[in-house]
DNA sequence: AATATAATTTATAATGATTCTAAAGTAGTG
DNA sequence: CACTACTTTAGAATCATTATAAATTATATT
């Protein structure tokens, strides 16, 4: 999430995301903002469930936003490829902000993911292929625990 | 599933399946043998939902099976080790009754899954490793689609 | 072979994440 | 300001899965 400039002076937050909103031809209503900052506005990836937006919702903002509205914002966000959904149980979804190729340790005591770097795992090579299909992503989880 | 013999004549099926119950400390039941065989009895892996093997026990028996003792059963012969569970959506659960280390070939379309032997995938190394975990699994999902 | 026991099956209810609905509220346009 | 289309919302509906508790069955015991 580079920030831009408009008529040279740096752009709010806020101003940034009503601008990234707009251009999606979603209307940059106070819940997609808020939302938006929460997901967003952070240096590193995040990942996060439905559950874990709202109370982080419930948390840091003043303003009431509905489950059914987080639900809502969270896909129309994954619509726009703004998010990526991840598997790693059928209980819950979970979805991650950074939406370029990339793979992910697991801890499976606590459902805690980390990205893994595309430098940090050696390109993977699939040496049979399937006649009349193409591959169209390969995705990587490796699960993790406590050594000791 | 390797037939064994006893009193130099060949098993019946249903008495391996019984035999390999009983050695895990599961009554041989009908609905358990009956399942035993449906899953087990073939020669190429099986992927399967819970949906799709009450669909297959209504069609080819004719012992009644319900739904909970499919969930109870599927579940105890996981924890025995004799299914594992495949993540592809969030929807449904997927079980393998390939046990072995190995990855997937995954249909978008179909949600239908092919099994990758581990020669038709190049070892993957991971580069990175994190502080006081180890890796418990590395699992790939290769995601196809028609390549018209 | 009948009885006692513990395991298993079953129908049904409960759960919980997600989706749907339709009414009330809001943004953008003129 | 008024209009229209888009959004939000509370609550209901859905659907896979799990829990419950009564009836059934496998196995050990007599």
């Amino acid at each position: 999430m580079e920030n831009t400039y408009k008529l040279g002076k740096k752009m709010k937050n806020k101003d940034v995301f009503v601008e990234k909103l707009r251009s999606s031809g979603l209307r940059p209503t106070k819940q997609r903002i808020q939302i938006s900052e929460l997901l967003f506005d952070r240096k590193n990836t995040f990942h996060f469930s439905i559950d874990h937006l709202n109370n982080l919702l419930k948390k840091k903002t003043k303003i009431k936003v509905s489950l059914a509205t987080i639900y809502n914002t969270v896909h129309a966000f994954k619509k726009k490829g703004y998010l990526k959904e991840i598997l790693i149980n059928r209980e819950k979804s979970y979805f991650d902000t950074n939406t370029s190729d990339h793979h992910h340790f697991l801890n499976v005591k606590t459902n805690e993911l980390i990205d893994l770097k595309n430098e940090d795992v050696e390109k993977i090579k699939i040496k049979k292929n399937l006649p009349g299909k193409k591959i169209k992503s390969i995705e990587v989880i490796v699960k993790v625990e406590n050594s000791n």
